[in-house]
RNA sequence: GGAGAGAUGGUCGAGUUGGUUUAAGGCACCGGUCUUGAAAACCGGCGUGGGUUCUGCCCACCCUGGGUUCGAAUCCCAGUCUCUCCGCCA
């Protein structure tokens, strides 16, 4: 949600900023209901210090004897006046709400304009492994050492799932550990959300209304404000965890982190260069979420972006940076940095985080705020999350990067002392 | 799932036979006086949002949404949530 103040005060500035990401932006309308609501609002609030100054004054003239029934003639026709204005002011404010609602975030300064075709790549980490025989891709090598099983995962929950069988489960749950055990030494507080979330959560996220149907609905009832949902992202349950609530500023920055699976239908978006668990219905993440001030909200990305790249780095895996362009960016936030891992086989990158700052554009639209310290106002607070990280990739990425000639796998060393052995072969 | 009770500003809590409560009072918190310092005492301040002709004034908000009325925290209807008891249950 955008400040419909900013958009009144400097229309063509934030026009010109969601030109980067929009092909088409266009404030008359909205600028003309803003100013019928204000004049509305002027000529209403009249009325209504009226009818209380009357209100008022009923219980002396009834003291003094005085007939009121003409005086409550004029009384009812004001608020039936009243009502109408009431109501002419909440089908405008509507308008205004569902207008700002679909707006997307205004992207950084340092954004630039475009879709995917632009994104900048910032650094690459290590180098593409080169092997001296003939390499296996993920799902090969996951069949072959039994650590998953895609048959069965179709046989009992449809296509895309998959499951993680014996050593092929504590290679996943290892990476899950790790990946705990370094946010708790970085000082983020565990969470364990509910998987399934009420409507009020896709919306303050942003994801709602626009992206309902990329969720798996609790009920087959049309998407409304009483619907629950599986979450797609632990994003989605962490930015509302503080929903509706005013911080001290001496509380923030609030950082955390969750597990959980995330739930997606990913309708219409099956390739088969993506077969294996490049996109499956249902994955593992942890997510990184700090709720910050204004000024600091800079740092905190940063920060979250080092972690994960850390992350990926401590597995000794080939991956990279990229800076998205404006239009790649999901509709929340103002800026987005990807991490991707390196896979062989297919001969790319694949996303294993994504890092991003919402600025205010969450918190408005779920009402979260601190009180500034020093003038004892409340401000929006700024909302960041990243995932610290996605197994999904990581996975394969293992399989195929730490891949030896008699087909059996090296562990990462940070993996052991979970995984109980260095290399993962076929007994 | 059944029965009952409840929901008021950071917290406790008054107000619920509709009209100087246009939300009292206590506590907490902030500022001041006093004090070597602190406590106590005393004085003052102390919810959120919106509008504005912005050193001020006005409007809205007493769980949410409707309704009755000249007028609703107060009455009526629907819903949400919380608590207690019972049942079921990992």
């Amino acid at each position: 949600m955008l400040d419909i103040n900013r958009i009144r005060n400097n229309p063509e500035e934030v026009k010109n900023a969601l030109l980067k990401r929009m092909d088409a932006v266009d404030f008359t309308e909205l600028l003309q209901w803003d100013k019928q609501r204000r004049e509305l609002i002027v000529l209403n609030d009249e009325k209504k210090a009226k009818r209380n100054k009357v209100s008022n004054d009923v219980p002396r003239l009834k003291k003094e004897g005085k007939d009121v029934s003409q005086l409550f003639q004029e009384m009812k026709t004001l608020s039936d006046d009243i009502k109408q204005n009431d109501e002419k002011l909440r089908e405008i404010e509507d308008k205004i709400h569902d207008y700002l609602s679909a707006l997307p975030n205004i992207p950084a300064e340092d954004v630039i304009a475009g879709g995917k075709e632009s994104n900048e790549v910032l650094r690459v980490w290590g180098e593409k492994p080169v092997f001296d025989f003939e390499t296996k891709n993920h799902v090969d090598l996951a069949t072959d050492l039994n650590l998953i099983d895609y048959e069965r995962g179709v046989k009992i929950g449809g296509n895309s799932f998959w499951v993680y069988t014996g050593v092929g489960a504590i290679l996943e749950w290892a990476l899950l550990n790790y990946f705990i055990e370094e946010h708790l030494k970085d000082g983020y507080t565990f969470l364990l959300p509910p998987h399934i979330l009420n409507y009020k959560c896709g919306y303050t996220a942003g994801q709602f209304p626009k992206f309902t149907e990329d969720v798996f609905k609790i009920d087959t009832s049309e998407a409304n404000e009483s619907m629950q949902f599986l979450l797609p992202t632990a994003e989605t349950a962490l930015v509302n965890y503080h929903v509706n609530e005013i911080l001290t500023e001496d509380e923030l920055p609030r950082k955390y982190f969750a597990y959980t699976p995330c739930y997606r239908r990913e309708a219409g978006s099956y390739r088969a260069e993506e077969r294996g668990m490049i996109r499956g219905h249902q994955f593992n993440k942890i997510e990184m979420f700090q709720y910050t001030t204004p000024e600091d909200s800079e740092n905190a990305f940063v920060e979250l972006v080092t972690k994960a790249e850390k992350l990926v780095q401590g597995l000794g895996l080939h991956h990279r940076v990229s800076k998205l362009a404006a239009k790649d960016c999901s509709a929340s936030m103002g800026k987005t940095f990807d991490i991707e891992v390196w896979i062989p086989s297919m001969n790319d990158f694949k996303e294993v985080s994504s890092a991003s700052n919402a600025y205010d554009y969450q918190a408005r639209r779920g009402n979260i705020r601190f009180r500034r310290q020093s003038t004892g106002r409340t401000e929006f607070i700024h909302t960041l999350n990243a995932s610290g990280l996605a197994t999904s990739r990581i996975f394969p990425a293992i399989l195929e990067q730490y891949q030896q000639e008699d087909g059996s796998v090296v562990v990462p060393e940070v993996l052991r002392k979970w995984v109980g052995t260095d290399i993962i072969k076929n007994v």
